[in-house]
DNA sequence: TGTACATCAGTGAACGCGCGTTCACTGATGTAC
DNA sequence: TGTACATCAGTGAACGCGCGTTCACTGATGTAC
């Protein structure tokens, strides 16, 4: 990103914000697939046209709703990580805030976890973001003393091969057996968080507080922290 | 429904299954928003205006698929489960059968799990075939003897009046540990369907087979298979 | 500091598109007697 | 079995809509000398 400079160059960016902003507003309203160019503009006064100034099109402005929705996410997951705390209570407080940003923004939470948006590719921007909450988990569970693991299903070798390569990119010593086991919990967090937002819960453990906080609990034990 | 009895009731049944196969096509080529009654017409060789006749608009041909779409993977996965195996086998089957299914029809699979569809609430009509599965997971889990649950969590109060009414509705004799237990699997077994599907593993364990596997497993000790 | 030129932001009109739904209609199928 | 009427399927035109994107343009801001 270029270095602002003249006025020009913040008019750019503070409209470039507020684009984006307006776009979220918009998806809040409408959904992801809803949202349409000429909505945003005219709710920024300007004409439709005038957006391409900013953003190559509409896929571009949807990537940057994207990648802005996983580092909101990822941000809300780290500040209520205390690293100083006891592994169970950080673990809990990544739990709570991933829940409780999703059940505050749902349509950017459905924009990163929902249906993918068909035609549309995600680029390599958001790789990184979306590694952000289950990297934390990681964080919880190389930093606390595991429980051994019980004698459990053996990790299947291209398995053992996967999580290998992802403790080298992570730096953590965790075993493939501990670093499935975090991943099998990553799955269960957005797995449980999407069931609750989409409706799936409804008939049977809605709300879902309770469940989601005995789930929690239960992964928790299941990855081993005490 | 009433019953066929004239070669104009035959018609109209063939008529409205030809419909919704041709939806389906079209849902498996452009997904659900994209879905235009227009292009289901043009491809039966009718004009749009003759499907009205059929289905009083987008919304209820829509729910029509969802309903086939929860029916058709509840067959499947009921299809898999054979009642005189051992426990774990059956577990197994089951979600090998759920991921099977979804692999193979993944538009109609978003169209269940992925976001839910902006401005459209989905009816009653499918509540009962949502619960197909949920149901063969209880039943794996009813039949077998289950391992003593060690000494994790205690249930919260709100989660343990949830579990008890769905015991009553489900006919079946689980605490409500073991009935939490089996909620959570099956919100793991779904989430580690859409993480597959829409592309959070690229990066991590994609392909996902061993991790799918080894998950299954985890989740059948998990509930106390044994 | 002042001037000449280049860069950029935003306008407004236009292109071409496909959509869901309504409505009056024709002709075929079914029903009652 | 035959006839009169009612029901239903499918047509074709039309309404009214909003969309993404392109393009030639005006006027303002920035830069080089």
């Amino acid at each position: 990103m270029a270095a602002i400079r003249t006025a020009r160059d913040r008019a750019r960016a503070e409209l470039t914000q507020e684009i984006k902003d307006a776009a979220r507003r918009q998806l809040a309203e409408v959904g992801a697939d809803a949202l349409s160019l000429r909505a945003v503009a005219r709710e920024l006064g300007m004409v439709s046209s005038a957006l391409y100034r900013y953003f190559a099109g509409r896929d571009q402005l949807l990537t940057a709703l994207i990648v802005d929705a996983y580092d909101a996410l990822g941000d809300a997951a780290e500040k209520a990580d205390d690293p100083t705390e006891e592994p169970r209570i950080r673990w809990r407080a990544i739990w709570q805030a991933a829940r409780e940003w999703a059940k505050e923004h749902p349509h950017e939470y459905a924009l990163i976890y929902g249906s993918p948006i068909p035609g549309y590719a995600a680029p390599r921007d958001t790789v990184a973001p979306a590694a952000r909450v289950p990297l934390a988990l990681v964080r919880v569970a190389t930093a606390a003393p595991l429980r051994p693991a019980y004698a459990g299903p053996t990790v299947p070798s291209q398995l053992q091969k996967q999580t290998r390569e992802l403790t080298r990119l992570l730096e953590t010593d965790l075993s493939p057996a501990d670093t499935s086991r975090v991943l099998i919990a990553w799955t269960q967090l957005f797995g449980a968080i999407t069931f609750e937002l989409f409706g799936q819960y409804v008939g049977s453990v809605d709300p879902a507080d309770a469940f989601f906080a005995y789930t929690t609990m239960q992964m928790a034990d299941f990855v081993g922290l005490r």
